[in-house]
DNA sequence: CGTCTATTTGAATGTACTCAAAAGCGGTGG
DNA sequence: CCACCGCTTTTGAGTACATTCAAATAGACG
C-alpha cells in the first residue's frame, strides 16, 4: 500500500493545499480480480496509479495471442501512454491481476496541474524518465539475453511477482510461449 | 538538417533572450564517421541533438554481439537515458554511423534550464513521453512480430535509413543476426 | 591494386513453437 | 463436503525459425 502522496513526495515538495488540489482532481477506483480498466480501440483517458494490488497491460495480436507490456504494482503507474498523448485509439489492454485499489489521474486534469502547479511537470517528467530507462532496458534485455536469463533477470525486478502471477503472464512478459516457460522451470532449481 | 531552435519549437514557444540564453548552453560538435562519442563504463554528460546525419547507440553483450538500440537521424536526441539521470556508468555505445553536426547540452546545464526557464521542463517531458511511446512500441513489435515483419516495420519507420547503412546494423536493431538478414532479403523483393 | 570489412551461401545445430492430450488446481453449486 | 467445470500447467513428439561456423564473394577505402 503505497500512497499517492508519498509516491509524488519521492520527486517534488508540495505545500498542503497543493496536496488537498491535487487530491480534488483524482478520483479513487477499488477493482476486484480480473477487471477489464482498458480495451483495445478505446482512447485511455487516465494515467493509473496503483495503490494496491496489481494491474497488468497486455495486447493481442493477429493471432489472437496475449503479450504482456508491463505489470503495474504497488506504487507503480500505468496507462497507454500512445493513446493517453495522441488522443487516438490504442492497442492496449489494461487488466487487474489482483483485487486493486486505484486512483486515476484524466490527461485532462493533469494538464490542468502542469498549467497550475509547474512542479508537477517536474514530476512527471523524472517519472517518464524513469520509465523509458525501464523499457529501454527491458529492450536490451530482449535483444541480448536467452529466455532462461530473462526470467531471471525478471524475478531479480519483480521477487513477489513470481508467486502472485499464473506463469503464463510471466511467460508472456518475458516472451516465450506457456508451454516453453514450463519447460524451462522444469530445468531451473526451486 | 533542423536546427535546435526548430524542434523546440513545436512544443514550447521562446522569447528572443531565452533563445539566446539556451544557445549559450549548447555546445557544437562536428564528427566524421565511426567516431566513438560514448562508451561503456562511462558516465554520460551530454543529451546529443543530432543537426545531420545519423548515430547509433549500441551495448555488447557478454559474447562481444552488438545490439543496436537507437538510431538518432537529423532533428532525433541520442543518449544513455540510464546514466544521464543517475550519473553512473552506463553500458551504452554511442558512435557516428555517417560524419555528423552535433549539438550537445550536458545534464548539468539542462537542469539548470530546467530551475530557469519551466518551459524546458515541459519541453523535455514531451520528448521524453515521445520516446517512452516508440520504445514501448518496440517491445511490442518484438513480442508479436516475426523477424521479416519487424524489418518491413523498420524501413516504414525510417524509410531513409534502409540504404545508408550497413546491413549488419539493422539487422542487429531488429534483433537478427547479419547472415539471417541475408538470407530474409534474398526472399524479399527489391 | 591490395587489404579489410561486409555480405552471401551452405550445412549442421539449437532454441523455442505448435499441436494434442493428460494432469493439476481452484472455485462453485448441489 | 464433495463433485464437477473451466482454466492453467505439464508432457511429448514433431516442426519452424533463427543461429553458428566456415568459407567464398563482393565492396569500400586508402
Amino acid at each position: 500500500m503505497e500512497s499517492l502522496l508519498n509516491n509524488i513526495a519521492r520527486y517534488i515538495q508540495l505545500e498542503d493545499d497543493e496536496k488537498e488540489y491535487f487530491l480534488s482532481l483524482v478520483g479513487e477506483k477499488k477493482v476486484r480480480r480480473k477487471q477489464l480498466l482498458l480495451q483495445e480501440g478505446e482512447v485511455c483517458h487516465h494515467s493509473i496509479f496503483v495503490k494496491s494490488g496489481c494491474l497488468r497491460g497486455y495486447t493481442l495480436d493477429k493471432n489472437g495471442d496475449e503479450h504482456v507490456i508491463s505489470f503495474a504494482t504497488a506504487g507503480w503507474w500505468i496507462a497507454d501512454m500512445y493513446s493517453l498523448i495522441t488522443r487516438k485509439p490504442g492497442q492496449l489492454f489494461i487488466e487487474s491481476s489482483t483485487e486493486a485499489h486505484l486512483q486515476l489521474l484524466t490527461r485532462e486534469h493533469q494538464e490542468k496541474l502542469f498549467e497550475q502547479i509547474p512542479k508537477f511537470e517536474r514530476f512527471f517528467r523524472i517519472l517518464t524518465e524513469n520509465s523509458l530507462v525501464a523499457t529501454q532496458q527491458r529492450i536490451i534485455d530482449n535483444l541480448s539475453l536467452g529466455a532462461r536469463e530473462r526470467y531471471l533477470e525478471f524475478i531479480r525486478k519483480y521477487p513477489s511477482l513470481k508467486d502472485e502471477l499464473p506463469q503464463k503472464h510471466i511467460a508472456s512478459y518475458i516472451g516465450v510461449t506457456p508451454e516453453f516457460f514450463s519447460k524451462m522451470m522444469r530445468s531451473l532449481p526451486e
